[in-house]
DNA sequence: CACATTGGGTAGTGGCACTATCTATGTTAG
DNA sequence: CTAACATAGATAGTGCCACTACCCAATGTG
């Protein structure tokens, strides 16, 4: 198909979905002359990925490139990729792990629950300055409570991973991996919000 | 104090505080003269706050204003209207609750589990409208696993009311229910991440 | 009384995610 | 075969947002 098929079909203007190529986000379509370019399935596949992870997540355009080349970087390999690329960059080799504030009490956390992570997720850094902000402003949470969100993340992580099916296309597996992690955000922060509703009205009475 | 003491003690430009001001992020100062006014250690507790919101959980100003604005306009009532606030507009009176894509589903899940929220919490549509999109992504869940998600998000709510300190200033209280509400987010998430990473880890061998 | 500071207002800045337009080329209906 | 339309690729412009810089008149301060 050509690019108007390719916007019409995903609603995306021609004039996006040409900054999308210009930006990195998009493979490319292959050139049959000058002017003209053919795009297929996996272009509207991707490019659909590309609008929710922008529009429902609300990922930046570079964020949503960088965890589009992670996703194909190690479409084969471990899935674990996923957990490594969210909300950061991705480390540069030979980089320091950087003075991380927090840093601590999330490794003291990580090894009380003897979860075996990388020590350069960005995830890492991302709850080592929450908490220590949090902390900053009078509301630090003691260890029993940390831990306590720590299991129940480890039974989120555990229906997840349920979620994945092994069989299947390496980079459609992956792309799947990757909506059902970044896209499942908000819906688990909305049934938070949902849930909280609903405990703090069962607590009024 | 002064804005220039504000300014030093928050490290957060008096430009800046003026914008915040002007906003409506942050109350006036008490006005000694045309050209003086007086800030307290609230309007301290404040301005962090709003740079927490900000900075830390990604908040727009516009979005902190309206969750600031809930938190005082119920800081003595239920605090459940944390919930009601969070990643979206409050809705208008008389306004209808919207030709929600997904809603059935959300509906019905609500029902399934007896939960009790208002018929207007916009993370119902958050929610709904995020199932829809992994389903038209070919991602969708099923309805046992997304019942999974939302008895951990129970037991994480749980949680999260157990941190309110019942004692304590109602605005007080209120703003530090909103730290542990808001500000766990991204903290949840990278948890989430961290455990992920690791139950891969532990599936692979 | 000289001088830095402040409140309040207005205008400017830089970044981001598009969006519009232009040109040279291609395709296609009549 | 040609007129009408579509396209790739490039450049420039738009609108929004979160500041940021500047200006002025009015203080407060040594």
């Amino acid at each position: 198909m050509r690019i108007s098929e390719l916007s019409r079909r995903s609603a995306v203007p021609t004039a996006t979905i040409k900054y999308y190529l210009r930006e990195g986000l998009l493979p490319p379509g292959r050139a049959t002359a000058a002017t003209q370019a053919e795009y297929d399935e996996g272009h509207l596949r991707r490019l659909r990925l590309v609008r929710a992870l922008i529009g429902v997540r609300g990922l930046s355009v570079s964020a949503t490139r960088e965890v589009l080349g992670a996703v194909a970087e190690h479409a084969g390999e471990r899935h674990q990729v996923l957990g490594l690329v969210l909300g950061a960059r991705p480390v540069d080799e030979g980089e320091e792990p950087a003075p991380a504030p927090g840093a601590a009490e999330v490794d003291a956390l990580i090894g009380e629950l003897g979860w075996e992570v990388s020590e350069y997720a960005p995830a890492r850094a991302v709850l080592g300055e929450t908490l220590e902000t949090l902390r900053a402003l009078g509301a630090g949470l003691d260890r029993a409570a940390l831990r306590g969100y720590a299991e129940l993340a480890e039974r989120t992580a555990v229906l997840d991973l349920d979620q994945i099916d092994p069989q299947a296309d390496p980079l459609e597996q992956a792309e799947r991996a990757l909506l059902r992690t970044v896209l499942m955000e908000p819906a688990l922060l909305a049934l938070r919000r949902l849930a909280q509703e609903n405990e703090s009205a069962r607590r009024e009475g």
